[in-house]
DNA sequence: CGGCTTGTGGACTGGACGGTCCGCAATCCC
DNA sequence: GGGATTGCGGACCGTCCAGTCCACAAGCCG
């Protein structure tokens, strides 16, 4: 019954999860967010309520697709480390657009989180829905034998989602390459060695370059 | 000549990094300023400039006391993890009122680094300094011989570095201490043991609590 | 003390802000 | 086609914004 609506409402949250991404909340105004979503004020109030509930529901869409890219990226990857790796330089280089711009949910959580409640709220939930996502992964990666069995899955997971909001945080002032590759490298090699079943050194000192260069 | 001011400079620089790290650049009104300040608008301008000079004074200040901060811990601690321990500790229950604010630096770099130039390559030189001074604590302790001599001091210094910012921005929307104990253990982990001289069990999967409520 | 210089409080300004409203357009159902 | 219903463009509102200005206060110097 009468007029459909002349935009796709995922579309468009997308284009305002854009804006908000690379101006931060604060400083995009609601022209800022109309002009980006190509719809007018009238639209925009009916639809989404208003810009603070805008944002939040551009934090659901945000948590929603990075769980599903870290399930794609380990799903059918070439192991843990690699996939892994893989994953930290697409967070360096960014896709596309949205290079320079580092996690939207790191961003939300430094500008939000402590003067907004509703928001820290859905932040948690989806910090803590990553990290589980992550754990996942480590035991799957445990099981297959790629990462030590004693270490505590959780708290890996909880170390590789805080050492990836530090690098994406850090890559947004450093264009210089060889930090991120530092950290990348650092990140990769705390996640550890697989079980030493045979005796040998215990932790070989790792080679911290090396395995670079073949990432998109 | 002619009257003097009436308060100090530096002090009230202090209390303008406060208003910004408690509510963040773009939401902090010039009437928050002047009022966490106690000074009027025409001292405001007159002594500062403008909201966003003003920014990158705090942002100078920020990064002189954390140099300090960082110099201090490390000086005449017990060893290299026993101070890094404290500092991370610190980081995350944050001295009193500046509980829950996050590392200023990672708010700022957050926030503005992709909209304002200046703000980003301050906070990027700001970075490197820390690094580098990290650096030069992992060189100590290397000399020392409480970390293995065959890393990179620079490359640890970065990890810590992102790790650091990485515990202090989930810190912000996480009040489960579980989460950032393990990160805190996951960094003190990734520095890694004393060079294996004699055959020695590689790692003693360390005590996670313990060391910690002595720091005010 | 008296002129001069500087600091300070608070009123003021133009513009941008988030949000509302209304008249009209487009579509559905009969 | 015609009435009912919904979507939409853009004007409009009160508020708050960063920044300016000016009259007055407070101190220095001769």
């Amino acid at each position: 019954m009468g007029r459909p609506r002349a935009f796709d409402e995922a579309a468009v949250l997308q284009k305002a999860l854009d804006c908000f991404w690379a101006r931060g909340y604060e400083a995009s105004s609601l022209d800022d967010l109309c002009c980006a979503m190509g719809i007018s004020r009238s639209s925009f109030y009916q639809c989404f309520g208003n810009k603070h509930d805008l944002m939040l529901a551009t934090l659901e869409r945000y948590g929603d697709v990075t769980l599903d890219r870290i399930a794609g990226a380990f799903a059918d990857g070439p192991g843990f480390r690699q996939s892994l790796a893989a994953f930290l330089e697409l967070s360096i280089a960014g896709a596309g657009d949205t290079a320079g711009h580092g996690c939207y949910l790191g961003n939300c959580a430094a500008e939000l989180a402590a003067i907004d409640s509703q928001a820290a709220r859905q932040l948690e939930r989806t910090f803590t829905r990553i990290a589980e996502a992550l754990a996942e992964q480590v035991r799957i990666a445990q099981a297959r034998g790629e990462i030590d069995r004693a270490r505590d899955p959780v708290a890996l997971a909880r170390l590789l989602m805080a050492g990836m909001q530090g690098l994406r945080l850090v890559a947004k002032t450093h264009p210089d390459r060889a930090v991120l590759d530092d950290i990348r490298d650092g990140l990769l090699q705390a996640v550890g060695q697989p079980p030493p079943r045979r005796s040998r050194t215990p932790v070989p000192a790792g080679d911290p370059q090396g395995e670079t260069g073949s990432w998109s």
